[in-house]
RNA sequence: GCCGGUGUAGCUCAGUCGGUAGAGCACGGGAAUCAUAAUCCCUAGGUCGGGGGUUCGAGUCCCUCCGCCGGCACCA
């Protein structure tokens, strides 16, 4: 084994529909984890529903349900959309666990003994119809958007946790860690905020009971941040062997909810007394149609919907290779279509149908021992060991769209290499030497291809590997280095051309 | 308002330590026929937002103006 690798999505709020947003991170996650365990790194990926609190309390009043009852309703949901998208996390952790409760409480008790949480009284606005408090910008000069009535100044009694005293230790902690928050301008506009006085947080709440109660005053709820935050950290059994085995971990968050993950929960651990995390990365948003995601203006697309296009494994790719992992980007039908058509079928799966066909032909459909290697075979070689190298660097760096890019290059000099030793004349001319040469080198370096693209589009990387007359999963567990060699096909394998891989006359892939 | 980023070919963007501009896509032309009519080759003369400065020389450094974008966190 060669270490260790934790990675978490947010925990989505179960009343939500599991869209593209939700999407994005669970599959980049996915993502990261398909490529350590590649990398033969014993990997946990967890992913889970966040179930307390009172919008979820309501919702379940009004559906005249168990609030527990309510929530068990909704998470079949999320693990059916997982499930499709052919994610393969470890762990899917909810909230409303028993060993969730033992964590929470646990968090709480150390921070309350470490003088870290006081009692105290949050000032807010106040809606008395949504019984909630809002920020002046979630009102609309003053009045709650729900039922347009002013919103009051009240004030009540809740705990604080002293946030404001792990300022100076946050700073050291970014200067610490180099890449603790990624992208690099996400690190600046957290380091510039904290560079002002932040407020303590209110941790707390009396207004409603569906949550976790405060251990040391169970008239008080726990407010989001040490019930939601925590399932990091119950997600591998803390204190437990797997949390000594996993933690710390790498949390991947949409961009919105970069402060609770790279401020709020480092501070919430210091306290503690436990590990800070590894690294937080935050990716950006999706528009749609080059407009804002929004469920009132049926701007949302759903994974159903999202799959229905063109397949799993396409809207996988897409979202990673269209836009630059970090930054934000949009999705249309049309974008998702083309880029299936033109990367997908065009290119890599035409490049696997060519060779294959040609190979059956030329070489009775088994790969065949290489003969004398001259200049164009070798730097076709050559370019797929430096890709070999130069992706894994890149998914160090999490750039995942330009692993991408560079998995295309070899894709693309492929079929350059195709069309330069074009294979039909030197079959017509009798060169049967080339010709092994040629097919010697196509076989291998797809092969290869294939192993790169496998934590991407995971159907697509074993079928070709099947294609090339191997056991798909067999071969992705014998780890990188040797995957990424040269020479691993064995000549006289006998390769099983089989289905198109990317269809493109058809818009519903399944 | 405060902080940060950005403005480069029709579109999306690369441009490292300053040395007279690149990629992908789209468009147009051609080649080839193994393949999912897929592939490959050729074609970009763009005041590098405006102006000023430093320098032998600036997308590349400095100043300034204009445009656009992001952050300003108890938005669970």
């Amino acid at each position: 084994m060669k270490g260790t690798f934790y990675i978490t999505t947010p925990i989505y709020y179960p009343n939500d529909i599991p869209h593209i947003g939700h999407a994005y991170t669970t599959v980049a996650c996915d993502v990261l984890a398909r490529w350590h365990k590649l990398n033969g790194e014993e990997v946990f990926f967890l992913t889970g529903t966040d179930e307390h609190g009172r919008k979820i309390e309501q919702a379940a009043e009004k559906n005249k349900k168990k609030t527990m009852d309510f929530v068990n309703e909704l998470i079949p949901k999320f693990k059916d959309a997982w499930q499709k998208l052919n994610i393969g996390y470890s762990r899917f952790i909810r909230t409303t666990e028993p060993e969730h409760y033992a964590v929470v409480t646990e968090m709480l008790n150390k921070s309350f003994a470490n003088g870290d949480i006081y009692l105290g009284k949050y000032e807010g606005n106040y809606c008395t119809g949504c019984e909630a408090y809002y920020t002046e910008k979630e009102l609309d000069d003053g009045c709650c958007r729900i039922h347009k009535t002013k919103a009051e100044l009240i004030s009540e009694e809740t705990y604080f946790f002293k946030l404001s005293a792990y300022r100076e230790k946050l700073l050291e902690l970014y200067e610490r860690v180099p890449h603790f928050i990624m992208p690099h301008t996400r690190m600046n506009e957290i380091k510039n905020r904290l560079k002002e006085e932040i407020h303590d947080l209110s941790i707390s709440r009396t207004s409603f009971s569906w949550g976790i109660p405060l251990p040391f005053d169970n008239k008080h709820v726990t407010y989001v941040w040490f019930d939601a935050l925590a399932n990091y950290l119950t997600g591998v059994d803390y204190p437990g062997e797997n949390y000594a085995k996993f933690w710390p971990a790498v949390h991947l968050v949409g961009k919105d909810i970069l402060w609770f993950h790279s401020v709020i929960w480092p501070a919430m651990l210091m306290s503690a007394g436990i590990k800070t995390p590894r690294r937080v990365f935050a990716h950006g948003w999706w528009t749609f149609d080059k407009e804002k995601i929004s469920k009132s203006r049926g701007k949302v697309i759903n994974i159903d919907e999202l799959i229905a296009i063109a397949g799993v494994d396409a809207a996988r790719y897409f979202l990673l290779r269209e836009t630059t992992f970090g930054q934000d980007g949009d999705f249309s039908t049309e974008a998702l279509l083309k880029r299936r058509d033109a990367d997908l079928a065009n290119e890599l799966g035409n490049l696997v149908s060519r060779t294959l066909t040609m190979c059956e032909k030329y070489c009775e459909g088994k790969v065949p021992a290489p003969g004398t290697l001259d200049a164009e075979d070798k730097a076709v070689i050559a370019k797929a060991q430096e890709i070999c190298k130069k992706v894994p660097e890149e998914m160090e760096a999490f750039n995942l769209s330009g692993a991408l890019n560079t998995i295309w290059e070899l894709v693309k000099l492929l079929n350059q290499y195709v069309d330069k030793t074009a294979p039909w004349v030197l079959a017509k001319e009798g060169k049967t030497d080339k010709i092994n040469s040629v097919f010697s080198v196509l076989t291998e370096a797809i092969r290869i291809t294939a192993v790169l693209v496998s934590p991407f589009i995971p159907e697509t990387g074993e079928k070709i590997l099947g294609q090339l007359g191997l056991d798909g999963k067999a071969q992705l567990g014998q780890g990188y280095e040797k995957l990424a060699g040269w020479g691993v096909l064995a000549p006289g394998t006998v390769i099983k051309k089989g289905a198109v891989l990317f269809p493109k006359d058809k818009t519903n892939a399944k």
